[in-house]
DNA sequence: TATATTTTTATTGTTTTTCGATAAATTTAT
DNA sequence: ATAAATTTATCGAAAAACAATAAAAATATA
């Protein structure tokens, strides 16, 4: 599966959800949305606004969990 | 932007197109659209398939790469 | 060169999903 | 308690994935 770590990565930036709505462009209820591992899929664009806003890399929001379901 | 290095990923594992559609369950032409950074966005079932059918990590597949657009 | 294989491009249609807008509920901090 | 932040839930619209198909183009091979 495809798990991804906003999390993580806002933590590491001290990074509010509200904060990084505003930069990335995109609706806190969307945003939390997509960190809570409830969206299906992602625009390359939000991606890329993603990382720039958290100057990070994919990897850092995007990672593939060979196997692994639960929870 | 976001880039997709797919190209890279088959070159390794010197898989063609073909076998990774048969592999990922996605058309022949639906993935050379995605192979060709022809797609805006990417569902994460396709990730997670590529993935798993080319034995490799997300950033394989994507990254980010600060700035750039040209070409 | 001729032929086969692989890849790219294009089109149409269906289904799915993002994302906005909004509001309410819930959780967490003050 | 109160305020702030986050989550959850609808609804609708626009966008996009993806299937199916076919044809064109590029590449490899005999």
């Amino acid at each position: 599966m495809i798990k991804i770590n906003l999390d993580v990565m806002m933590a590491k930036r001290k990074m509010s959800l509200n904060e990084l709505s505003d930069k990335v462009g995109i609706t806190l209820a969307n945003l939390s949305i997509l960190k809570n591992n409830k969206a299906k899929a992602i625009r390359f664009s939000t991606l890329d606004a993603i990382c720039r806003a958290l100057e990070c890399r994919v990897e850092d929001i995007l990672e593939y969990a060979e196997g692994e379901q639960e929870e």
